[in-house]
DNA sequence: ACCTGAACACCGTTCAAGT
DNA sequence: ACCTGAACACCGTTCAAGT
């Protein structure tokens, strides 16, 4: 699993093949497939690995910012691990994943006031956001060949400006720095500030609702 | 692209192939290399054309109201192509993808009094959170053969209540209904009361900065 | 200009055969 | 029990050859 991973990190998902696990483990692919069964299986191992990476702030934490600590955690992990990010906002897995941290969480949100189906809709609201918001910042990026890069830029930067006043207007504020108008992954140009105020509203969200449920 | 959109939402992106689109279209993959390019091409061309059929509110809607109306469209567009959010969450385009809609949504921000970074940030924490949560919410499930949500599902009602006291304790909510313990895709059991909880939190979010930005 | 047919360099997965 | 080697049924993409 740590060979899988080194080499997800390395080639990315596209790349990511039985073939090249064996070959840098020395061995066969039929030989995985002994052991671990299926490429799946493989991805959803190195998955619940990286999660094991997520650092939890300590249990007498207030539970708002308990959530938020793991947010920037759950971030900086897949920082770590970019091309992890968009496995688990978009792939389902082969087993049940970290049961350990979705218990976590629930019990945390349950300290909010959140219960039955609102305990769900919370978990879904944070969650659903916070996941699959890192996995569209760390979303691959340019398996289109080398000048990629240089003719989505060109491209971005040849929206006229009477068709698009308010792009061009702010074109140094956005180039490269939003999403649809960037070229470059959130590996390589992080959307520290963006990421901020996301989570900012995600929790002050979370707040408010425990609010009207306790009140 | 009309007939690549139809594939794409039969066979899901694994299986869409550039030779079975080929074949649905009575020609040969060279043929379609010929005419538009590669793979990432067609899949470009396809997801834009999914961006129109976005429903948009009157230019006179009160910009809160304008973004949460397009919230509400845009998911209700994946749902309708529920292979097509994962593709927009987390793969980038060959070409620069709906210019137009980035152009109206930066307009609509700026109305609501968000400038220069405060334009960027509040785009790209709006965007990638509603862009992440549909796709987490429509992830591609069952991959794994068909016997797969059985034990999927065996799983999660078997994780051991000492344990997962939490989750054991609200399992009616939680089965098939939260993120990480579902065995369904959102396409076949949808997430809506957590939806509208989470674009209730990213509007007034961006309210809230808004207010922050005017006084 | 556009299509056909074949090929190249790969995949995931399975399976008989070995030790 | 575990590994090897070969095979099956595919891929995306390219390219010479046709019309």
């Amino acid at each position: 699993v740590n060979a899988a991973l080194a080499l997800l990190d390395e080639v990315g998902l596209e790349r990511f093949t039985m073939r090249a696990l064996a070959t840098r483990l020395g061995t066969y692919p039929a030989t995985i497939y002994w052991h671990v069964g299926n490429r799946g299986e493989v991805l959803s191992a190195l998955v619940e690995m990286v999660f094991d990476e997520i650092e939890l702030a300590a249990p007498s934490t207030a539970w708002d910012e308990w959530l938020a600590y793991l947010a920037r955690s759950y971030r900086a992990a897949m920082h770590r691990h970019p091309n992890v990010a968009s496995l688990v906002a978009t792939r389902a897995y082969a087993r049940v994943t970290a049961p350990w941290l979705t218990e976590t969480i629930l019990a945390v949100l349950q300290r909010g006031g959140f219960a039955g189906d609102d305990l769900a809709t919370g978990f879904n609201a944070f969650v659903g956001s916070l996941v699959g918001w890192v996995g569209a910042e760390l979303s691959n990026i340019g398996d289109f060949g080398d000048d990629w890069p240089a003719t989505y830029e060109a491209q971005v930067r040849g929206l006229a400006p009477d068709e698009f006043p308010t792009i061009a207007a702010h074109l140094p504020h956005l180039a490269d720095r939003v999403f649809s108008l960037r070229w470059r992954s959130g590996a390589a140009q992080p959307m520290d500030q963006s990421f901020a105020l996301a989570l900012d509203m995600w929790i002050d969200g979370l707040r408010r609702r425990s609010r009207q449920l306790e009140g």
